[in-house]
DNA sequence: TGACAAATAGGAACTAATCTTATTTAAGAG
DNA sequence: CTCTTAAATAAGATTAGTTCCTATTTGTCA
């Protein structure tokens, strides 16, 4: 990522904080910005680990809160799993997933065909929907080669 | 669900469980019978709790065991959540969910314009997609009208 | 009917998430 | 710039969810 375009996503996620009266600690502010560097869809523990070099005495528990609030204010997307621990997405515009069974790997794509999933009648006349994705399962591109060799 | 279409689930379940080279215990039918009868989606203690009545001295390990055995061998599924407990499926045809952010329900449903979601050439050239789902994040028809109250 | 691998019960161990409390700090008021 | 106060943090304890371990039991096949 730019420096440019990190600058600009931090400011954007302070204006978002203020607007919600959040006060912004350096420490709120080094974990978004691990977070946005990360591809990986990572768990509370992975940001606090790469947070932690930053900030030694930093707790889990000060990197976990921060991003369920991150999350409750929609600066970033807790990620639908399978089991196992909470996921963090930085990304929040309209995209979709590819699980891989193999790795966990999450990969995210946009898909110009999916951009107006319309909601059937029936479910939008009785339900508010907020969010839609296409959740695919399968294999990456990595795993998919090492199944080949057997 | 009527009796006799349960006694048909059973009976491939079964025979699936054969062909897997798996022993066909009494905790093992009792556990699948419940989940077929659930239309919530439950967790391992739900069934755990629920197949007790049954098997007063069941553990729940082996609740959990079986579920995830099923898993693995595609007559259950684990569906999609944003954290907490795993949840299981016994509906294993192609359909989509819509999950109630307030209650936490999800909500089944099967719907022709998405039956076929192509999938991206992207995508379909490097990865093996092995199952597609549109997840739908939104209130439910029940909180949906709480939220209007206030 | 007997032999054996697989499954179960029960409890221990482990991982993830949340809570508690004392201390520190951001930010608005003066 | 300093003071005040509510909010946030660190550290550790607690709880929830899941998996592991071991002795015992039980399906299944010969």
């Amino acid at each position: 990522m730019q420096n440019k375009e990190m600058a600009q996503r931090v400011r954007l996620f302070i204006e978002t904080c203020r607007r919600h009266q959040l006060k912004i600690t350096p420490q709120r502010v080094g974990i978004y910005r691990i977070l946005i560097q990360s591809k990986r869809h990572p768990t509370a523990d992975l940001v606090y680990r790469a947070v932690k070099k930053e900030f030694p005495n930093i707790s889990f528990d000060t990197v976990n809160r921060a991003l369920s609030t991150f999350a409750e204010i929609g600066v970033v997307e807790v990620v639908e799993t399978f089991g196992g621990p909470k996921r963090f997405d930085p990304d929040i515009k309209d995209h979709h997933h590819l699980h891989c069974m193999a790795c966990g790997r999450i990969i995210d794509f946009e898909y110009e065909g999916y951009a107006r999933l319309e909601v059937p009648k029936a479910i939008a006349s009785t339900f508010k929907v907020i969010s839609r994705r296409v959740v695919l399962k399968g294999l990456c591109d990595t795993c998919s080669a090492k199944q080949q060799m057997f």
